[in-house]
DNA sequence: GTCTATAATCGGATAGAC
DNA sequence: GTCTATCCGATTATAGAC
């Protein structure tokens, strides 16, 4: 891995752990094992290498939801297969995390690859819900682009309720409530 | 107001508003209309200051859930009252942001009031929820601990949403899909 | 109680040598 | 491409005067 990459990479470790206003270019630089003369020929500054960071960050989120929400299982079984992946809970979500940081949601180069995320997320959780609905999986009296911000919401939820616990129980929990209800409400008479 | 009283108050604010790791001793300062002085008289540090802003903010989130979740209202709609309250969704929660601080989740005496506050708001809605179930308004079939941390988290990732999107949008659909979610469940045979 | 002075360290870079 | 030197302001205090 080159230089550039290490830094890439070290960088969306931090963004990850601390954040972007808890993330120093001197931390970035000791994790990548790279000097500063290194950063700055690879890079403008800091903006310039959390923006990139981000946008990597934002594609292998993508790539890994599209795992279970595009297999070829049914509708329903797909939604709860996204929502029970293994997932480091305690942790939290990469990209989730960046709206809690004043200095990203302030910069639209930063909070764009945000945005961009969580909007593609929706839509396709929405996608499957109405596939499922199509098949009766799913309840027709429930709008599905409702639906899907609500799913997203559960974890990004799940993730807070988490780390305020320490624990994963208030996650697995939150989760599990949603799929409880998803089965449900399938059954129900309008 | 007296000087001990506008610090707390202050950083209150920027806690909300700019996290811990990203607010300073001078900010806080500043919008007290304090001096350094007075500061290090009150109060021994930025994390003791911290810690006495977060309660009182843990606090007044416990005041004010109170409010809709003990009406005298049915179970059902006092969750629906909770979910619809006016709320300034792009500042986010107060204490639900301080789970992205590295600083905060780092030290049990900033993390306790905030895994308190969501201990309490769990159980609260899981009562109210049993409540709902006796009387048949909520399907037996859902684990209320499990259905409290769901709709727990629709909130809290509701925020995220919502902030990713400089937009309440997403806030608004994600708590619209979990009422309809849980009125079409309620009526839902096992 | 509040003020000003001082200080060690960090943050985020720029400049120029190699 | 990478290294070291340098810079200026911010951070988080402490000390002592008033």
């Amino acid at each position: 891995m080159d230089t550039a990459e290490r830094l890439i990479k070290s960088t969306q470790e931090l963004l990850w752990e601390r954040g972007y206003v808890g993330t120093s270019p001197k931390a970035i630089q000791q994790r990548a094992e790279a000097g500063q003369g290194s950063m700055y020929h690879h890079f403008t500054g800091k903006p310039d290498l959390a923006r990139q960071a981000i946008r990597r960050s934002a594609d292998e989120l993508k790539d890994a939801a599209e795992r279970q929400l595009g297999g070829d299982g049914r509708p329903l079984d797909r939604i709860t297969a996204y929502l029970r992946r293994e997932r480091a809970v305690l942790r939290g979500c990469q990209i989730g995390r960046l709206t809690q940081d004043p200095d990203v949601v302030a910069s639209p180069e930063l909070r764009d690859p945000v945005d961009e995320t969580f909007r593609w997320l929706r839509g396709r959780l929405a996608e499957v819900i109405r596939e499922g609905q199509s098949t009766g999986e799913f309840a027709l009296t429930v709008d599905a682009d409702d639906l899907a911000a609500t799913v997203a919401a559960v974890l990004q939820g799940g993730y807070v309720l988490a780390r305020a616990a320490d624990n994963d129980e208030p996650f697995e929990r939150a989760t599990r409530g949603l799929v409880q209800l998803l089965r449900a409400a399938a059954t129900s008479r309008p």
